[in-house]
Order: C-alpha cells, then sequence, then structure tokens
DNA sequence: TTCCATTGTAACTATTGATTTTACAACGAA
DNA sequence: TTCGTTGTAAAATCAATAGTTACAATGGAA
C-alpha cells in the first residue's frame, strides 16, 4: 500500500504558491490546472494545511499563500496535516492476535517497539527536509531548464 | 494510508514457526488460529514468502518450516516479499502534473530525490532488524509471562 | 447595494485495493 | 484408497481515495 497522492499534491502546492505568488492569486482553480486534480480535492487539502497553520487561504476574493516561514515547515508537517492516518500509526496490525495462543498474546509487545522505530527513521528522514528545499530546488530547476 | 496488516501477519508467521515447530505441524489451520485470520490468506502469503525463499511448505503432508538462518533473514526481506507495491514505490505521485506549467514540468525532479531518502531510512532501520530478533522476544516474552 | 469570483462543505459516485470467504483440484503420506 | 492439506481461482465485501456536482457564504469591486 501506498501513502496518498495528497502528500505529493501538498507539497506541489507549496512549490506553486512560492513560485507564483507576485505574478498571480494562487485560487483552487490555478492550483487544479497546475496539478491536474479537481479544485475540490485542493480546497480540502487547502483546508487541512490550513487547519495545520502551513497556509492561509482567503475567503471571498480567494487566494492562498504560505502561513510561516518554508525554513520552518518540514515534510513531516505537511504529512501530518494530510494523512488521515487517526492513528499514526504507520503499520496496519492485524486485529486480532489469539490471546489463547503464547505468540498471538506477546506479537504486540514484540513488534510494537520494533515497528515504531521504522516509522520513526521515516518520520525523521521527513523532518530533515524542508519546505524551503523544496521552493529553493523548484526555481533552481524552473531556471536550469530556462523558463 | 497504511502499511498492509499482510507484514505484522507474516512476521506473526515466523514467529509461531519458531516457537512451535518442535511440538506441532505448523499448517495454515494453525497458524490461522493464532493469527485470526482466514487459512487461505495465511496460504496466499506462505506463497509469496516461499517465492522469495524464506519459508518452504510441503505439498500433501502439510506443515511450513523456516527456508534459511534468521539472522539472515530482515524485516526488509519481509515486507518485499509481501508487498504488492509492484514499483516499490511507498509514495503514490499524482500522475499528471501539468507539463506546460513550469511547477508541473518541474515536480518530479524536485521531489523523486527527497521521497527516495525518506524511503531509504524506513528501508535500512528494516534491514538493521531480523528475524532472529522477533524469535528471540518472543520467546523472551513468552518466557516472562510464564508460558 | 449588487455583482461576481471564489471558498467551504456536503453529498454522491466511481474506482481501486485489501480482505474474507467458498470451492475444489492436486498432492503425498499412511 | 483415504484423508488432511496445499495451491489457486473466483466471487463477495469492505474501506479509502479520488472525482464530481451543487450550492450557500464570503468579501472585494463596481
Amino acid at each position: 500500500m501506498q501513502i496518498s497522492g495528497r502528500f505529493t499534491i501538498a507539497i506541489h502546492i507549496f512549490a506553486c504558491i512560492a513560485t507564483f505568488e507576485d505574478d498571480y492569486k494562487i485560487t483552487s482553480d490555478f492550483l487544479s490546472s497546475s496539478i491536474n486534480v479537481n479544485p475540490v480535492v485542493i480546497r480540502k487539502l487547502l483546508q487541512q494545511l490550513k487547519a495545520a497553520g502551513l497556509i492561509e487561504v482567503k475567503r471571498g476574493s480567494g487566494g492562498a499563500s504560505i502561513a510561516k516561514p518554508p525554513e520552518e515547515i518540514t515534510l513531516f508537517d505537511v504529512y501530518t496535516a494530510v494523512e488521515c492516518v487517526g492513528s499514526g500509526e504507520l503499520f496496519h496490525f492485524h486485529e486480532n492476535p489469539n490471546t489463547d495462543c503464547p505468540v498471538g498474546r506477546n506479537i504486540h509487545s514484540v513488534l510494537d517497539e520494533k515497528l515504531l522505530r521504522i516509522q520513526t527513521a521515516m518520520e525523521n528522514e521527513m523532518k530533515s527536509i524542508t519546505i524551503a528545499d523544496v521552493i529553493s530546488d523548484t526555481k533552481r530547476y524552473i531556471s536550469e531548464n530556462n523558463k
């Protein structure tokens, strides 16, 4: 199973805002045409990012902007804002191991710590990459490929 | 989205075999009653683990066993054997960024390397944990909780 | 004040993938 | 030959994502 496309879409949103905010009003329609997903999907995502304090959205007049310095927004922030995994658990554990079985009774104790270690390794790497990195790389690529 | 429960089920299978192989024949029914999932699900998983060279299964008479030293089987081996993520990509990328947009045109170049770094961090942690670790912890927990 | 582009949100559909279940042929040991 | 078991296909179910339509609420501009 893969991590939802909402994650890469959300990052794409940040890159678009940073690249175009001086020249365009960043509406959900504008974003939707760069990303090629339905504007309503974008709006829902913007809501989630707003709730996490990462993005500001203007009602009425319209337009989205980044709510705090991009150096202070990590990919982990975006990931948690956007993934609906309520529990925050990366791994799905089979629900009902048989507690009458010595292995079934202890499998959670054995695995939980190991799974958490794996999840933490991933999350730490996410925390080491910021939206500022994404933005500067985006600008670099754009100028390299002239325009 | 979470990583499929097949992963924890597969690890549970190894723990069961190691714990019970001296006293019981490890059939899909036996495993299914410890894990509490349908025996057919177990059999399909056993097939995947067999294809990866991690498990041996006897037809006819029945019974599963571990195909090589548990120290040589990492959680990453189990993960790749069992996850159907064909491409091996942890992150789902939105399919059709608009190539007429400078950001849409470059977003893959910008992100692919970063996403891979995150995925690799997770996989490396998986490689650092072996089935032997799981087995010894399982036995320790069982003896601590007396039986 | 009215107009209008836009947001926020609900509701519905479609699609995809995981999971469960039923069923049965093939196998191998007793 | 019998019996417990595996290997596998097919169908049914269920959950999550994604796409779509629709529309009230907003706020700036005419």
